[in-house]
DNA sequence: GTAGGACACCTCAGATAGCTAGGCATCACT
DNA sequence: AGTGATGCCTAGCTATCTGAGGTGTCCTAC
């Protein structure tokens, strides 16, 4: 209870980086951390497992390329499973989410 | 990524059930699900380990009791600490859950 | 009366997933 | 030459949830 990410997380956070546009691991790290202002922080010990894992399960799909900057990079994309997951998983945390302000927010009695 | 909850909320949604009156475990579980319209349903094998760590932390104190209809059960009331990592995890929830919400939300470019 | 379900407690094995701490290599800037 | 950013990776550890099992009481329905 004093991690950065609530464990489970991870996994939609890159699904969603990469809708739309494949990107490499390092540049998802870093999308996420400048979209959040820094308060999501990957750390690369989590990050590139949680490639591995997505990947293994199909739901995306990494390919050796080029960065601009003329970096070898390992861009990954999603699948049309991975998009079918990450609409399901995007409604499951809003529910989750919800659930959890209405235990937070709940009036005192 | 398949499960009922985000691994490291429970401890946070029980010191907040806790918040203004003792309670027993097994109706902390029925006032979650019941605050949460069974959305979030916390199963006996993750609530009573839960528990105990947060006793264990000195988060929250138990006690034996009786319920209203004549039952054992041990009540837990958050203690000073307690009280304090409420508001902490409160807000660290409110503003990863924030982040995460703008990481799902934002727009395509 | 007895079967089932709610109430109330508990433990353990297994799986998942993030954290820490290391490693490697390239490039740019100082 | 050194530092930091960019890029990849792994291994061991720890925390936490799931699923399955256990105990016992009480109430209601059949």
């Amino acid at each position: 209870m004093a991690r950065d990410l609530y464990a489970g997380t991870l996994g939609l956070l890159i699904l969603r980086t990469l809708q739309g546009r494949p990107l490499h691991g390092y540049g998802i790290a870093r999308w996420i951390r400048e979209q959040t202002d820094g308060v999501l922080d990957v750390e690369q010990g989590a990050l590139y497992p949680a490639l591995h894992r997505l990947n293994r399960r199909g739901w995306i799909k990494g390919q050796w390329g080029e960065t601009e900057t003329g970096r070898r990079a390992r861009f990954y994309s999603l699948t049309a499973k991975g998009i079918q997951v990450l609409r399901k998983e995007t409604a499951r945390w809003d529910a989750h989410a919800q659930a959890v302000y209405a235990v937070l927010r709940h009036a005192e009695e």
